[in-house]
DNA sequence: CAGTCAAAGGTTTGCGCAATCCAACTTACT
DNA sequence: AGTAAGTTGGATTGCGCAAACCTTTGACTG
């Protein structure tokens, strides 16, 4: 249990920890004899420094402190590996919170984490979280942060999110290109910067292509039970030819629905999700959304922070990010004309 | 950046480190004068104790390593999810390896975490890996190591797994109890514990109903298009009335091979998965599977561990945990007569 | 009123490491 | 031979904290 210390190697050899510790790190001024006879025993006890003990001199722990909302979420989780793809090269550990959308939760991390010293934060940010003292306070102590995926305008940081309103442009144009006219919008939950983004991204579509924008195509998917409610008779009345859903779950519960009032997809009805989760190929007919370069997001946030923990770039110097998105297009839609 | 330390509030208090340290552990033999002085000068400076301090002197990190396959996989993030629900309340932060199912990369993990001097170590051994010196290792230096989902025969340590047999027994009889006879079987990946497990509980459901085993209708599944090839033919001769698959994205493959065929499920032919992944709910026809107990292997696998980590149970104790599968009969089977 | 004791706090030490500043002991050259 | 310049390594310090061990002061006891 006791791992051995430099200065059980020193003892053992009669010499003082500091010769011990430059042969370790390789300073010349050793001579080979005594290096030799360092590094053999330390290789036959098994020496490894502890990264605490350099940590508290240093104040440099090689850690940085991830929030993410929850681990059950495909898409944090792609997130999460492109980080890790970058911070394991770099040899940085990561220490995981989860906020679980809730603010006190969400705080209590930012603290737990610079208590425990990182060297930098990478955080998206929680539903429905609109206070963001505890981002601003990591500003103001300066420690580098940089969010993914959503954003908090308050806060002067670096970010990397998506494209939402592009994704959602090109997501609604494929659909009015592919012959669609009376295009339906399914909202995502309220207060998140992506639902409003895609949302206009779904307008600005419309008014591209000069077609009317219409109050009753556009229905809140706050409750399941609501979405049947609403979309029903627009259905049944044949007023849509395509549904654009802000994520691939509330796609399917679309598909559903339609299938249910006796129509198919993509015939009398389009579907488009957003997200490209894997359900949405597992999906009959397999649906066409929009793909987020999750990991690549994940990957360049890591990367931007560990530029300015390792001084590349200035703290100061905030870059903003913004990633494209893809359109995959599978069964759920016609074939572009 | 620089944080205060019980040295800074010490001088500017005219009194020793200790002083403040004992006030702020709340030591009863400081006067409540100095205390309260202590007190309102770290609340206002914003005092935080540097934990890396604390652990370089008590030998105790409050973190613990984890090492998993793989993010992108919903079962492992539902682990994750159930060891965070535990180490949260209890106050130990996770480092997180991944091991991308590779020795080399699985064994650089345990060293990391190790000279990190977590106070235990989680981890779900990585697929084809049939070495384990490094968890041998670990058990030698005497670190608390809880192994979860997979387990290694020769490293005598604790483990939480599901029962793999059982669930993979229960599942097949569901089909037997609700008609079928002529069951195949998609084998999964060669080497793991899991795959062999599955094929036997199936194995012994046939026989306990007393039905011959057929070894023609066992299909190994390593290659997509073999699968195919082996599958078509038993199904356009109707040998078969069920399909029992080592996993729900083999049972899709099956489902659209036997649709492919012009079949249908489950009047013609029955499936049933196992995992019960987020995509069963979203197939068509919904998958029958077996529902693991995920969340509940991590909380238990960290109890287990914190447990140990606190000296509840001596290190020597193995615990040796087989967590009950459920069944879930969505659309993919018939109703059990 | 000396002696005792407890209250309140100071001093020292060490966790493991490395940077800084020193001190021997060679060489090497005038 | 004497000094300058390496060569090789020791001693000390400090990162932040807390345990172990001392010291001072006043109050209280017999």
């Amino acid at each position: 249990m006791k791992r051995i210390s430099i200065t059980d190697i020193a003892r053992a050899l009669n010499v003082t920890p500091s010769t011990v510790s430059r042969a370790l790190n390789g300073e010349p001024r050793i001579s080979e004899k005594t290096r030799k006879a360092i590094l053999a025993l330390a290789e036959e006890w098994g020496y490894r420094p502890n990264p605490l003990a350099k940590s508290l001199l240093h104040h440099k722990t090689f850690t940085v402190g991830l929030i993410i909302p929850e681990f059950t979420h495909h898409f944090f989780n792609q997130v999460l590996s492109g980080i890790e793809s970058i911070t394991n090269v770099k040899g940085y550990h990561i220490i995981i919170c989860t906020s679980d959308n809730a603010y006190d939760k969400e705080k209590k991390s930012v603290q737990t984490l610079l208590d425990m010293r990182v060297d930098g934060l990478l955080a998206a940010i929680g539903n429905n979280i609109n206070t963001f003292d505890h981002f601003q306070e990591i500003v103001d102590i300066k420690v580098p942060l940089v969010l993914v995926d959503r954003i908090c305008e308050d806060v002067e940081t670096s970010y990397v999110v998506t494209n939402d309103f592009e994704g959602a442009l090109q997501a609604t144009e494929y659909l009015i290109q592919s012959g669609c006219r009376q295009i339906g919008y399914i909202k995502g939950p309220t207060h998140i910067s992506t639902t409003f983004n895609r949302y206009m991204g779904y307008r600005e579509a419309l008014k591209k292509w000069q077609l009317p924008y219409q109050e009753e195509f556009v229905v809140e998917s706050n409750e399941p039970q609501n979405l049947r409610e609403k979309l029903t008779p627009l259905l049944k009345n044949r007023l849509l030819d395509a549904v654009f859903a802000h994520n691939d779950y509330i796609a399917y519960d679309v598909i559903d629905i339609i299938q249910e009032v006796g129509l198919t997809v993509p015939n009398d009805i389009s579907v488009m999700g957003y997200a490209n989760e894997p359900v949405a190929s597992y999906m009959s007919p397999k649906l066409s959304t929009v793909k987020q370069p999750a990991f690549e997001m994940g990957s360049l946030a890591a990367s931007i922070l560990l530029q300015i923990v390792e001084g590349h770039i200035a703290p100061s110097q905030i870059l903003s990010e913004c990633l494209s998105t893809e359109l995959v297009i599978r069964a759920s839609t016609p074939v572009r004309s």
